[in-house]
DNA sequence: GTCTATATGAGGATAGAC
DNA sequence: GTCTATCCTCATATAGAC
């Protein structure tokens, strides 16, 4: 028989988060109530004041760990080689990390507007490092001569748009594989800045 | 002196929808209340109810006259040419309509998941409308070997991507001006089609 | 660590006076 | 058409028992 009380901050802790992510993802931030959480998780309300100070926290470490996950995952897993290599590289990574995600990425991009102002700038500055990677890869090819890139930071936002963009449309089980989408992407992103 | 109560539904109702627009683009739909669209109105909350029967209607008209004042203009001015044309007729319509028009966008993407689901499939069908417009152009550039399209329903999305992103970054005023970035953006999607 | 109970406030929406 | 006043519900967050 199931006790109705007791200890369970190891598992509770990451299912709060992972409750608060789902909800927020499919509801928006402001739409989402403490008490929702709290039900998706299997406790009451109070409990979640365990693992969270307040709502707004929660948000922030949401956020946070997403774009520290991503940040580090891309210094590890991107490698060196011609701009070329770095730039399929960096489309690979990015649609293999971000898919899976469809959940964080949407709350990271969506809910920038529910950060308080100092939490806003810490998100920001993180998205911006990660964009650096892929302006700095776009400025050495064009440099060496095997892109041709009118400027390299609209381009970068531009390509990431188009990456990202998938995450909106994107279902598992869908029509095409992954690989192959991903296979399509690169080739309209290396036919983009192709020289 | 002005008068405090009074009759002026003419210039009432369009007030109520700018400021729900604007705040609902800022906060999202849950975390604005019709308190704080009265107030940026400059009437009581009561009064906004001789406007909308309630707040989802109001969301609903807002993304509903968005895709369907898109889906107009995009009919009206698309024209004819070669599958080339029309591709540069897409992306130059796209952009001037929606860059001038953030907070729309905004709302009329993010807000989907607000909609009640009858809502909800209404935008969509109007939306998927307006990307098979895109769709068809790719198609057809495709059979006459102007474009080399892997896949023409992901190539539009991945599309659509590219260009919709801008909206997240431009800023008027900015360091490039609007027609330079166009015709960066037009650059890409040139070279990323083509066979 | 979780529960129940509650303080305190804000939300959407309506009623009736002007 | 707008106002004030109000109903009722639900929100976040806290307190204290277990």
């Amino acid at each position: 028989m199931a006790r109705k009380q007791g200890s369970h901050s190891e598992i509770t802790g990451p299912k709060v988060r992972d409750a608060a992510l789902k909800l927020i993802a499919r509801h928006g931030y402001a739409a989402v109530s403490m008490r929702q959480i709290a039900a998706e998780v299997g406790v009451q309300a109070g409990a979640l004041y365990n693992y969270t100070p307040d709502k707004q926290s929660l948000l922030q470490d949401l956020m946070r760990s997403h774009m520290e996950e991503l940040l580090a995952a891309a210094r590890r897993e991107l490698g060196g080689g011609s701009p070329l290599d770095r730039l399929r590289s960096f489309v690979t990574f990015h649609i293999r990390f971000h898919l899976p995600r469809v959940d964080q990425v949407f709350v990271a991009y969506m809910e920038l507007r529910s950060l308080e102002p100092e939490a806003f700038a810490e998100i920001e500055k993180l998205r911006r490092s990660y964009e650096n990677i892929l302006q700095d890869i776009l400025t050495q090819g064009e440099r060496e001569g095997i892109f041709a890139i009118p400027d390299a930071r609209v381009t970068t936002m531009a390509l990431i748009g188009l990456m990202t963009g998938m995450t909106n449309w994107y279902r598992e089980g869908g029509r095409l594989p992954m690989a192959e989408i991903e296979e399509i992407y690169w080739g309209l992103v290396r036919k983009a800045v192709a020289s």
